[in-house]
DNA sequence: CGCTTATTGAGAATGATTCCTATTATCGGA
DNA sequence: TCCGATAATAGGAATCATTCTCAATAAGCG
């Protein structure tokens, strides 16, 4: 991705958020990443262009927005990545042994079998279901 | 749960750690409070009976022996409950407004239903699964 | 009971993230 | 194209959870 998306030009036109500098900078790195990455790997890639305070601020803004997707790592720290409405839905292996972590895409059907667990999980707690995070933890072809 | 299971007590002289008023302390409350808690929580609760510093230093040894598990939630807080090998295997309700977890146990039914699509999803990619991690997202009945 | 050594206590230190305020840049309209 | 209202930035201070330091203390063994 050399240029924005329109898609996501759009996105931000319809919020009624500026495109500024310093936001394109950081939507095109961190596409060009292809993976969660964290605050401080984003600024060492778009460098002292967008200083840290500023980069979270826009992380923050294009997350509300739904540009980005965040998560939180196990070591405490927020990974950013493209949002899956652009990138599609998708959960992750993870390899307990190196760290990798697959893309998993799931079908219809099997998507349509967890959105059924999922609603009647949380059923009985008065919870309104807004979305879900599916980790298969394991050892990859590689690791075993 | 007014004293130490002896399953747990077991654990740590097994590990070679050993049972202070503080761990006592902090694992007697953990199980109190039944559902995953943040340091700050579980500080609130033990009073000063345990300082803040050696609550952290005993959340993170009581995790590493396995008595305790850890989870990084949404709003970047650590929490923590006791292990699933004592409290049953479970998955997490979060709410994505006031961060709040909420325990759920699958039926024999569900989990079932899970783990089948636990090794669909994996088998493409000659992952050997070894575990997985659900969690929902939502609003908790106090946040709507 | 006494010894050895793991553990504690208090506060300083750290690291990620957020907040504050004057300054600047975006973008719709004339 | 130029202007103005105002969203957004810079960057430095502030916050918050968590970790570290090290002298003082207590757990558990004999």
């Amino acid at each position: 991705m050399q240029h924005l998306e329109p898609s996501i030009e759009q996105r931000l036109t319809d919020e009624g958020i500026r495109l500024t500098r310093g936001r394109r900078t950081t939507i095109l790195a961190i596409a060009s990443m292809g993976g969660p990455r964290t605050a401080a790997e984003i600024h060492a890639m778009v460098g002292d262009t967008v200083p840290l305070s500023s980069l979270y601020r826009s992380l923050a803004v294009l997350t509300d927005v739904g540009v980005l997707s965040s998560q939180h790592g196990s070591d405490g720290v927020v990974r950013f990545e493209l949002a899956e409405w652009f990138t599609g839905h998708h959960h992750h292996l993870v390899c307990v042994s190196c760290g990798a972590v697959i893309d998993v895409t799931p079908t219809d059907e099997q998507e349509r079998a967890m959105a059924q667990l999922v609603e009647n999980m949380a059923a009985e707690s008065g919870f309104a279901v807004s979305g879900h995070r599916f980790e298969i933890e394991g050892t990859c072809s590689a690791c075993r």
